[in-house]
DNA sequence: TTCTGTGATACCCGCCAGGTATCAGCCCGG
DNA sequence: CCGGGCTGATACCTGGCGGGTATCACAGAA
């Protein structure tokens, strides 16, 4: 039984993002036909068809959307392996191993549950060091996959926490955030549906697995971007409640009557064996236990 | 940012798990001189030394250890990208795609249990097909991680559900099988202390991840073999109380007083939306709910 | 000492990944 | 109805590297 090698599974997930046999040539480096022959080879290998190729264009058939999906998570595996290994070894030189764990957030939120964490773990005994790396919408999800970050702060619904254990340390409410002048910001309490569908506020996209899909609004990847665009008046956005930390005087916020709560989770890769992942779980989770400094 | 092949991974593991270069690339088929220039190229690549060479054997740095659990995970995830699109590719022949469901057992235990999952199953409208793969002991968790089950059976806490969703089945105590003839077979009641240091009846080992630790009860592998072993009167077993269905008559069965109790899951891979799965997963959580049928 | 067993080195060869040039079908616009 | 411009597939060549054999360097045991 022949063991798919990382490069097939490279050059058919980018064939199969960019459903184009060029475009994903130029992505990986290389020339066209190559990459034609080597998924050719990948399908008879397999016994399957992955693609079918209509002229102008390619579509995945099942087995190719299914192998899309575990050769992503193949390949975030493969990646992590060799982060998480270069990442040891070079922290590895004194002997004293000197542990150092990577905390993926999202930028500017959950910010001062995340000041608190790092604040209460520090002063931990054998406190590892911390690096932050923070990271635009829904890309925590992908860090942690990926090995980029050890631990992650990631909010649900909009992240998965499949295949991860994770503790949650907090739920909220969200608020609208309109622009300050805009007919809508004077209301007390709006309702999802009064902000869906305002003409001259299309809801803004973000990325999903790294690609944005179509529709009206504009394309924003962190929040600065949102927030500049509320400011301007373009669009709308539904926030947790402690984005309230980063409006602007030109925002508006509004409570929601029947927005969803979200939640922070703490999540790691399961089965972590960090000595120093643990000590920061268990900060964590007591954190939650004890009362929140109210500010 | 050069990304690791799984032949690379392949080769480290297989020396990691061997200790032992000359015997590692006998199990890969191969010389051993491009072993050992492999495993330096890849030690090169990511600037970390994985594996400390003195003469007689080898042994693993912190680096080998932490890409030794990584990459295992790595090429299961691999795996588990082949087998599952080769699966639905074969299936995917006709347009009525007539999903197949692979379940992974531990051969003879939680039998009625899973006698009655697959009749409630079938009973189903659009229940899909069922292959019954069974495997050794702790081998189900594997066959979760790499592909060959789309669904398993796990007792806790013999496997771990990290990294899974599941649903708890069953939980049920332990008790202990002796050869009749034994002279503790005659007691109402056991406790772990009073069987575990027992001379003449040294408890038998089953293999962790592939191999057996040392130590000085034989060497098991099933349920079968083990049977015999205790019907030969060489060992004793501590097993879970539904495991009485496959006692012999040489067999005495002895309730346990301090045994910790084991739990039946049903497991399947994160992020799973296979609509046949879906269906699987309700009928065992309505068998749950249920009354049990007593027999 | 010499023998044995370890992993590393030296050197060679054949395969295959990748390149360039070109083809083959289809959809345009004229 | 025809040619240009897309698409992905084919033909063919070349260089690098993965893998083989032979050998070395070294340490421990008899």
């Amino acid at each position: 039984m022949d063991t798919l090698e990382t490069r097939e599974l490279r050059y058919f997930v980018a064939v199969a993002e960019e459903l184009h046999f060029g475009r994903a040539a130029e992505r990986l480096g290389m020339a066209q036909p190559p990459l034609s022959r080597a998924v050719q080879q990948l399908e008879r290998r397999l016994g399957v068809s992955l693609l079918e190729r209509d002229r102008r264009g390619v579509r995945l058939t099942g087995a190719g959307q299914v192998l899309l999906h575990e050769g992503r998570t193949a390949l975030d595996a493969t990646a992590a392996a060799a982060r998480r290994t270069r990442r040891f070894g070079s922290a590895d030189h004194p002997d004293g191993p000197r542990e150092r764990l990577v905390i993926g957030v999202k930028a500017a939120a959950s910010h001062d549950l995340l000041q608190r964490l790092l604040d209460a773990y520090a002063a931990e005994p054998d406190a590892a060091e911390i690096e932050v790396l923070a990271g635009g919408f829904n890309e925590q999800e992908q860090m942690l996959r990926d090995g980029r970050a050890d631990v992650a702060l990631l909010i649900v619904p909009f992240n998965s926490l499949a295949g991860f254990d994770s503790e949650e340390l907090l739920t909220e409410g969200r608020i609208a955030v309109l622009p300050a002048r805009h007919p809508l910001a004077a209301r007390k309490v709006l309702s999802m549906a009064d902000i869906s569908d305002v003409p001259d506020l299309p809801i803004a996209r973000w990325p999903r697995h790294g690609s944005y899909e179509p529709g009206p609004g504009p394309e924003v990847r962190d929040h600065t971007q949102l927030a500049q665009l509320i400011a301007l008046g373009r669009t709308v956005a539904v926030v947790p409640e402690s984005a309230r930390t980063w409006l602007w005087h030109e925002h508006a916020a509004v409570p929601l009557s029947d927005a969803p709560p979200v939640s922070t989770h703490i999540a790691w890769p399961a089965h972590s064996r960090s000595l120093a992942l643990a000590g920061l779980i268990r900060t964590a989770t007591r954190l939650i236990a004890d009362p929140a400094p109210t500010h």
